[in-house]
DNA sequence: TGTTATGTACACCGCCCTGTGTGCTTACAG
DNA sequence: CTGTAAGCACACAGGGCGGTGTACATAACA
């Protein structure tokens, strides 16, 4: 047990001032956006001197890049391995958004960073494409002719919901969930033979 | 002609400072953002002293707001007046988006400012509103079911379509156009009976 | 025990930001 | 020509920002 230090995340008998600092981060970052929210708040809500943020980070950018990848397990998985659905359910489930979710925070990055080549940019494109896969790999799950496409077009109706709620501050997943609904049914063939499907309820 | 001072734009002989600003506001909030735009870099790029910047917008909010009152004109009838073009392909023709757009600065605005209070965050949704209604009219004028819904969706596309080419890098105004050509297919019934229809598409 | 990694407290730096104060120049109207 | 308003040059205030230096406290392990 003597070797348990140098771990991949580097803390090994500390405190955890590393998890307080991004647990504030994924608040902060969410309620004022990145530009924003200055480092001595973020450090003073994290109850951390600005400090030792600087000896786990070696500076905001880094900071918001790792606060990106904490994102991935929570929503993606959260959706997509749920075994009670069926395809088509688990496509059309990624438009169900709590409402505690102002704006998906790699567009907010995308767009306030304003610099392709910023970690954190590049993180929320890999984030995005890694979406989009799964969504095409449940679409061929849910027998789509053409599962990439789908995938893409639902992954783009996601976005512009995420966009569109930001912008008019109004909820757009309905609208969105609805077009979904369109498309998935446009890109399953009548004779789809897939697995599970059993009622359709389009309108 | 002594009482032309005063008018709506309030210049009344000077050099045209004001629209210098606005015109260098549009080129570097655009190629750099709201907030990585510093007011002297606008001054310098606007050949206008800050002094007379501030004379003209009380602060950088207005300023910001004001640029952003510019755009509708340009974008939204340059689509909707065509009359060259059916309503299906004056619908469709709001996808063909010129590669000099980087992203809607609407969008933009509203998630850099982060404060829907913002007279410019106002502005953009008094904006997304009006292209919406405006796809409505185009959509009611080409015979769809539910004009409104429909005009909705096609501008939830059009700003899924704007956030993922910033955030992926990549052009998806196509894909969304695809989409789109379902969705207005689905929307007009077959027998589209309405008042206007007296070009027969050349399909 | 002492060493070392970790976290803290607080002051501090230089930079850039929005925004002003002041006095001077230019151009047009009468 | 003269008056007046538009615009200009320059310096500066006030503040927040990212980031550091220093000295000290604490927890885990040898």
């Amino acid at each position: 047990m003597t070797e348990l230090e140098k771990g991949p995340k580097g803390r090994r008998r500390g405190r955890g001032a590393r998890e307080r600092i991004l647990s504030a981060s994924q608040q902060l970052f969410r309620e004022q956006g990145i530009n924003r929210t200055g480092m001595d708040q973020l450090c003073a809500a994290a109850e951390v001197s600005k400090r030792t943020a600087y000896q786990h980070f070696t500076g905001k950018d880094e900071l918001v890049a790792e606060y990106l990848r904490r994102f991935d397990p929570s929503v993606l998985s959260g959706v997509f391995d749920r075994t009670d659905l069926t395809p088509r359910e688990r496509l059309l489930a990624a438009f169900d958004i709590p409402p505690t979710t102002p704006l998906c925070p790699y567009i907010a990055a995308a767009v306030e960073l304003h610099d392709p080549q910023h970690p954190a940019s590049q993180c929320a494109r890999d984030y995005k494409k890694a979406v989009a896969a799964r969504l095409a790999d449940t679409a061929r799950e849910a027998g789509a002719a053409d599962p990439e496409q789908l995938g893409e077009q639902l992954a783009l109706l996601i976005d512009g919901a995420a966009a569109r709620t930001r912008v008019l501050n109004a909820d757009a997943f309905p609208a969105a969930a609805a077009i979904a609904a369109v498309l998935i049914d446009n890109a399953i063939p009548a004779t789809a033979g897939d697995d599970r499907r059993r009622e359709e309820v389009s309108s």
